[in-house]
DNA sequence: TGTCAACGTAACACGCGGTAACAGAAGCGG
DNA sequence: CCGCTTCTGTTACCGCGTGTTACGTTGACA
């Protein structure tokens, strides 16, 4: 499956780096957004697969955003808002927003709405999702995500295992940014390997190992899988995202 | 658009009669029901736009009906529960259903759910009015739920066993989510096999492992019915609905 | 240069899932 | 009633993916 790529509209700077963080964390790809206008250019400029919209905008109003959106698009709306009594939750259905949800909110269950969510959206037309499903270029590597496949630069079919694929996966879609083996083990536990809760041990680090066998010139000198010390790993390769 | 009509489900009568009448009285036709039969008895008989379905039914357990529904059609489903702990709410969404609401419940709010609800329905294409979907494609075969037949891309006409065919049409209804074993057991049950009332060891599996072997090209490599390990099954093909 | 923690990885262990073989059950024709 | 066939669940075996452990290596820092 692709990865879903949602945006996280809310004014305050750090309640919204929260979010896209702990999104990121789960497979997604979150982008901040602050504003109607930043809105309008992400979906103008790239796909969206759903927003989540911040009823209180400083002098924007976050229900009115979203009637106005529902009027021109179909893209999925879940509005988060500190106000949680009845009334304004129905403003936020006559409106058609998809979902409504309390802050503060229990993480998980966001989750659990996101996915609900999408999966309706999904449900609803296999032509949208089968525009949804992309593919990444990286250092002349490409990663298929209609077929979930990896292939070299040579044009060689790499046999990647479910896990190892997983981890590619958050890796491109998190480039560039060192990841904690906590995240990692955050990111895989959603997209779906064994759930163990906590401390999975040295796992992480045999699995990157794995992966820098089969896509690393030189597994010894990785190039694009890179550990930094005391920290995690970054994916340090230049990635571009493939539109079907 | 015609008046909409709702299934109201509840064991208890009191109940039940309360919430029929509301809805009543605010313009819906709402019919009550208080088992699974008594459910699948009106989706044969006549149109259902939606259903509110309570959880806990005496013996009988919302939740699990809701995924065997959901299995077979597109009805949009409402769970009711007096349990309103997050994780009960994640097992309603997990399962499918469209939203979920606490008892005891603002009257206005669920009117308001209601509406949202269904105007997603209708936004969502009018797949939730064809009431019988009779035929589906997944590349390039077809099911024919017509003479229950399925046919090969190239034509040819393949003989699949009752349960096969069963499992097939979980998996149509239900593509691109992965299902675990007993969602898929409970799907089957209702389908028309022998019911057997829990754990059957591996009986999945085979089932499995046989209908990949007769639309798999390579059984060995599938890619249409993949496996997720650890958690199930998944139909990964692109599948999409024939009008009749 | 010595020390120690973090990292790489070989070797092992374990459990999930594929599947061959078998066993009932149900249908069918004689 | 008896074979024969077909369908389907059970059991057992095995391969493979993945986590664990142990040990060697590296690198930062005093």
């Amino acid at each position: 499956m692709s990865i879903p790529r949602l945006l996280v509209v809310d004014d305050d700077p750090e309640m919204r780096a929260m979010m896209t963080q702990f999104l990121q964390q789960n497979g997604f790809i979150a982008l901040p957004a602050s504003s109607e206008n930043e809105i309008r250019s992400h979906l103008n400029t790239g796909r969206i697969d759903l927003i989540l919209l911040d009823v209180m905008l400083g002098d924007e109003n976050g229900v009115e955003i979203c009637a106005r959106l529902r009027a021109e698009q179909d893209v999925p709306i879940i509005l988060v808002s500190a106000l949680s009594a009845d009334h304004q939750r129905m403003a936020g259905y006559e409106v058609g927003a998809d979902d409504y949800i309390a802050k503060p909110f229990n993480p998980q269950l966001l989750l659990a709405r996101v996915r609900a969510v999408m999966q309706r959206a999904r449900r609803s037309s296999s032509l949208a999702y089968r525009r949804r499903i992309h593919s990444f270029r990286f250092d002349g590597w490409l990663y298929d995500g209609k077929r979930d496949e990896v292939h070299s630069p040579e044009g060689y079919l790499v046999a990647l295992s479910q896990r190892e694929t997983a981890l590619l996966k958050v890796l491109l879609a998190n480039p560039h940014i060192p990841l904690t083996r906590d995240e990692i083990v955050a990111a895989l536990d959603v997209t779906g390997g064994t759930d163990k809760p906590e401390a999975q041990g040295r796992a992480i680090d045999m699995l990157v190992g794995r992966l820098r066998s089969k896509i690393e010139v030189n597994p010894k000198d990785p190039q694009m899988l890179r550990t930094e010390r005391g920290v995690g790993y970054v994916f340090a390769a230049d990635v571009s995202v493939q539109e079907e």
